[in-house]
DNA sequence: GGCCCGATGGGCT
DNA sequence: GCCCATCGGGCCA
């Protein structure tokens, strides 16, 4: 006899927790509690630097391209941190933006992140079954929508988390260029959902931003390409508010023709190493 | 690779 | 009652 729906989303529910629950002993020992008292700064690695208040508290199309570079940190019950660099983002200009959910000024319960002080998260849920994770930014309404992480480390963690939401489990393993190349896999794969709503980026112990390593290398150029999945938004649909690490294959959408346009506002990413001007 | 389409449920009119 | 800032599987080239 087939399991009643019900029992069937706690069974997912109980596979989401056990997959937070399962520990390599490295996890084991990081998640002891001398280890996990504090998350700032209490080791050597932690130096590398998270970003306080002052960097969320610019426009958003200014802060979309900041965070490209940077390293997105989750740090699980459990210990286990997870990290990813971002390579994509959107941004969402606030009440006269049409695609943005505060268009027009609207204020509900549901967007009230965006609203809130730069840094503060605007976690929703979209189709029923996955999350997007936003950033508030500078101006009310506006925000910055993550969309794509290179992931750095952590990825078994995030191939289970990923693997545990999918319906066919039993199916091939996620690639590693499938975990986190999409606003709502990248959520799945960092195991962040709506409880992350309205928590500060800046302050929060399971969440927060790290300055990417400096470039050494060659500097990346980015990408300025219409935004993903607005359809319905005139005029808005088309402007160039979507931005990706160029050449990156951790990115979810390419965009050849915006590539191959001329960008004279294309530029390095990472606070400007690096300005280009095709 | 590209296109099509079903899943799925909270938010909003 | 319709909309939706998505994803993944199926199918075809």
């Amino acid at each position: 006899m087939p399991a009643p729906l019900s029992r069937k989303i706690g069974q997912k529910k109980q596979r989401l927790a056990d997959s937070e629950q399962q520990q390599t002993p490295k996890e084991r020992l990081l998640s002891t509690p001398g280890l996990r008292r504090s998350i700032y700064f209490s080791s050597p690695e932690d130096h590398s630097g998270r970003l306080g208040p002052e960097f969320f508290d610019q426009p958003a199309v200014t802060l979309a391209r900041a965070f490209l570079g940077q390293v997105l940190v989750r740090r699980l019950a459990d210990g286990t941190e997870l990290r990813g660099r971002i390579v994509e983002t959107e941004a969402y200009l606030g009440p006269e933006d049409e695609a943005a959910h505060s268009r027009g000024g609207r204020q509900t319960p549901r967007n009230r992140g965006m609203f809130m002080k730069p840094g503060t998260l605007y976690v929703y849920l979209i189709y029923g079954m996955y999350f997007c994770l936003n950033v508030s930014s500078q101006g009310a309404g506006a925000c910055v929508l993550l969309r794509a992480l290179e992931p750095l480390e952590g990825l078994e963690t995030m191939r289970q988390l990923r693997n545990s939401l999918r319906k066919s489990t039993v199916g091939r393993s996620l690639k590693d260029r499938e975990l986190c190349s999409g606003p709502s896999k990248l959520c799945q794969a960092l195991a962040i959902d709506k409880s992350f709503d309205q928590r500060d980026l800046a302050q929060d112990d399971a969440v927060w931003l790290e300055h990417g390593p400096l470039e050494s290398s060659s500097p990346a150029v980015v990408v300025a390409a219409a935004r993903i999945g607005i359809g319905h938004a005139g005029e808005w649909t088309q402007k160039p508010l979507r931005f990706y690490v160029q050449g990156s294959p951790w990115v979810s959408v390419v965009d050849r023709v915006a590539e191959q346009m001329d960008q004279p506002q294309q530029t390095a990413c990472s606070e400007g190493l690096l300005i280009v001007q095709k």
